[in-house]
DNA sequence: CGAAAATAAGTGCATATGCATCTATCTGTC
DNA sequence: GACAGATAGATGCATATGCACTTATTTTCG
């Protein structure tokens, strides 16, 4: 009999867990808002702008809020920008820095968007069950915030 | 402990929180795995491919057992495929269908790249403690493996 | 003050994903 | 055996992400 010599075949990749969920999960929430014109994703991001209130966030503090790349931010915001969801500012105080704020049509279109979201949001809390969605919601917390990056 | 009841600002996007998690991992994983030259989604495929042994699935099989639409498998087969890691044949029985193979070169690499994997893995459970870790990739299986697309 | 270092973004490139649509093949039915 | 309908994929398009690099400012320091 050959050997096996990769890990564990039982063995679980964390990181393939999520993505695969992330998939199925995204794949639903895509569906239910493809309505409003936002996707998933660009609903997180109206969503993450509009929290703050009325305090534009530069373009690095919404990344990191984002738990994203900076450059995945600039490019994502593209289409948002394009269609005039959003608008991009140079801060007064620092001529590097830009700052994102939604506009009337955005908040509009999130506005109506969080509609869907929240037939989402049911769905999701239906099907996994209160319980489970909000130890995964906990643990999906630890985990984005966790310092990965440490060297060990 | 009494802080944060609020249900409306305070609540949680389930997909949000997933795909945020998921940047965040999939960046570590993805660094590491970056000697190897493949990228975190690749080895994943590859690993599925492996797990199966001699059965080589085909695209619509493989693509379920990814959690992925089929399209979606199709495009990031190519580069896969383009490099020479695995191969694809049409199935005997059914013209319509193609089995995915992994060749000599796609083995080997995936052998080198399951050592940082390895390493990847160690570490989520290092940062996050073994308990959450396996608690979150159980409700990861069952997320990923939930009928989200039911009518209700 | 002036140059180096640090910081905030923008660009081009490559991979990741899914949808709508189109082609090829297979199956069940008459 | 002929066909309508079901299946398996392939393509082009749009958004999603991050890296390496480059540009524009701001800060730090000698």
């Amino acid at each position: 009999m050959k050997q096996d010599q990769t890990p564990q075949a039982g063995e679980i990749c964390n990181c393939g867990a999520l993505r695969r969920a992330t998939r199925h999960v995204s794949l639903m929430y895509d569906r239910l808002l493809a309505g409003s014109g936002l996707t998933s994703g660009q609903y997180s991001i109206l969503r993450e702008i509009r929290r703050r209130g009325k305090s534009s966030p530069i373009l690095g503090e919404l990344a990191e809020a984002m738990v994203m790349d900076r450059t995945a931010l600039t490019h994502t915001l593209k289409p948002l920008e394009r269609d005039g969801l959003v608008e991009l500012k140079p801060d007064p105080d620092d001529g590097r820095a830009r700052r994102v704020r939604i506009t009337a049509k955005g908040l509009k279109i999130h506005a109506a968007a969080s509609e869907s979201w929240r037939k989402a949001q049911q769905k999701f809390d239906r099907m996994i069950g209160q319980p489970d969605a909000a130890a995964l919601r906990a643990l999906l917390r630890i985990v984005a915030t966790s310092d990965l990056g440490a060297a060990q």
